[in-house]
DNA sequence: TCTCGATTTAGAATAATTCTAAAATCCGTT
DNA sequence: AACGGATTTTAGAATTATTCTAAATCGAGA
């Protein structure tokens, strides 16, 4: 019989790490439970930094930064890039969008069917679309 | 009688300086005559310099900076985050959306219309739809 | 020409990120 | 459990983009 919960469970952060071919060291896998606990989560890698300090999690910033790399390469994250001089990483590997709040410099996912794009231009010759990002930009 | 062409002139660096409430300072013209001697133009303060310097015109990089910047403020440019650490300067302030060539880091101006918006998500409460950027991002 | 606020500038400072190379860890094999 | 080699982590230095500081220069009206 399966388990009790008719859900299909979350992957635990040990799972998602094996599957992606990352040796699962004390560092990644910390990251990997901090990221990927619950829900959709946007960090920077200085606010994964201090959560992770706040936490006990003892490591560098030059290991969040590889994590989180290592981490995009291997498809468990994904890099967005709103503001020049500060680079976010997202737990949402699917396809989605963006509002972004100016003000606190937060992001908050758009669902993809919320963007309906009707038409887009063909690529130039010898490139392809890898990915088409729409950011909301909100103010006051 | 208007001049012999037809066309509407583009208004000179000077026109565009005075418009803008701006001091028309020689490094100031310098610059708005490179950035829109001839169509749509996407720079990053660091190309500016480099062309500026290889035409003979002398100023500063923290002149540079302190100009698109100025410029931006008054509505001459518009400001694109495209990739962390690297921002750049569009001259075209319309409405318009982009392809990014990953390969060569450069930008492309997509008309308007060519990208059809069907949808769009209600902006959260309390904030206001800035700006819509979409950007093509295109590799081999 | 005089004056004064605006602008420019060199260089220092800051911030984000990457690099270096030594130490620690992981893990398959003994 | 110990061994050994590859991988990962780490502290600190280095690099890159950008902003700041404060002194010199410039622009434009009186
Ligand atoms: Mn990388
Ligand atoms: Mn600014
Ligand atoms: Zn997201
Ligand atoms: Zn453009």
């Amino acid at each position: 019989m399966p388990s009790p919960s008719s859900q299909a469970k979350e992957p635990t952060a040990l799972d998602r790490i094996r599957k992606a071919g990352l040796r699962p060291t004390r560092q990644r896998l910390a990251l990997a439970k901090l990221l990927f606990a619950n829900g959709s989560r946007h960090v920077t890698p200085e606010s994964l930094f201090n959560e992770a300090r706040s936490k006990r999690v003892n490591l560098s910033l030059a290991t969040v930064y590889n994590a989180l790399h290592d981490f995009t390469e291997c498809g468990l994250l994904r890099e967005i890039s709103i503001e020049a001089g500060r680079s976010y990483f997202d737990t949402n590997t699917t396809e989605h969008h963006h509002f972004y709040f100016e003000r606190t410099g937060k992001l908050q996912d758009v669902s993809l069917d919320s963007v309906r794009i009707t038409s887009l231009p063909d690529a130039p010759p010898g490139e392809k679309v890898k990915r088409v990002d729409v950011v909301i930009r909100l103010a006051k």
